[in-house]
DNA sequence: ATGACTGCAAACTGTTTGCATTAGG
DNA sequence: CCTAATGCAAACAGTTTGCAGTCAT
């Protein structure tokens, strides 16, 4: 038996890629291994600089991520603050939602997970179903400090 | 008593605006119209072109649906198509979340919301939480038909 | 070999910002 | 009046697109 969540490997990863018939090249092996390291969803940015910029063309991150998503390798976020992060999702088909503070902007995880409303969606009809779903809201900390970290 | 959720008229909206302290001008009125009169979701953009380029400067609706979103009186949707769009919440501080057809780019409305899990982030301290929710999927029409409206 | 993939450059779109002017209370 | 709010112009950021060269299979 194995664990009930844990982050796939590179290896496990990089099957799914051929399995799906993508080429594996040098970029992508890069990509996923980046994803596979992080801790948190990453924006196509933060993703290209953490692989620094000799790696390849930032162009390229946007296109693999939008590839990965469509594999259902990845989750997208949409933390409302202008860019999209991606996170890979767990080796159960499973992935986390955030609470976004309205002030510090930080990020925190939340074991909640609306997977269940997905079957009223399928009810429907509709196939491939898959959801994004982010809360915003003011952290502890913002609330007491009149001013703790503006930005 | 009142009906469980229907749409605020635009008296009361305007009433929300002005107990928050801001001023009733002219381009505010008429945006808080148009969402009145809206049946869905509307980007900036296609608020702006309701009103009639001569209503007022597409900057100030920006700037205005942000203020409205601050105060709780408009809810935000991100579909991921590159646009932010609003729409007025219910009377009773209810609102909808949308399927959105990978395929045609059809919206549907899904009366299911996770306002239960807003409990789990208001259990972490978080205060003003709302949410963003959307579901992506396939539309039984666009699996039927081998290419019924690509886009 | 050959078609998928990448890199580069440039276009695009949605959104934000600064500042002078206008108008709401 | 006096300040919030608007309009205008311009900057910005993230993302997309076209095309020629390159690399995985």
């Amino acid at each position: 038996m194995k664990q009930a969540a844990s982050t796939p490997t590179t290896d496990e990863a990089l099957q799914t890629l051929r399995d799906a018939g993508l080429r594996l090249t040098q970029p992508r092996r890069q990509i996923v291994a980046a994803l596979v390291a992080a801790d948190g969803p990453l924006s196509p940015r933060e993703l290209h600089q953490q692989l620094g910029s000799a790696a390849c063309d930032p162009v390229t991150v946007y296109r693999c991520l939008t590839d990965f998503e469509r594999l259902g390798l990845v989750h997208r976020h949409e933390f409302g603050d202008g860019s999209t992060r991606y996170q890979l999702v767990e080796a159960d088909g499973s992935h986390l939602h955030y609470v976004i503070c309205r002030h510090c902007q930080r990020k925190d995880p939340i074991h909640a997970c609306p997977a269940d409303l997905e079957a009223t969606v399928r009810a429907r009809g509709y196939a491939g179903v898959s959801h994004t779903l982010e809360f915003f809201g003011v952290c502890p900390d913002c609330q007491q400090g009149p001013d703790p970290e503006p930005q």
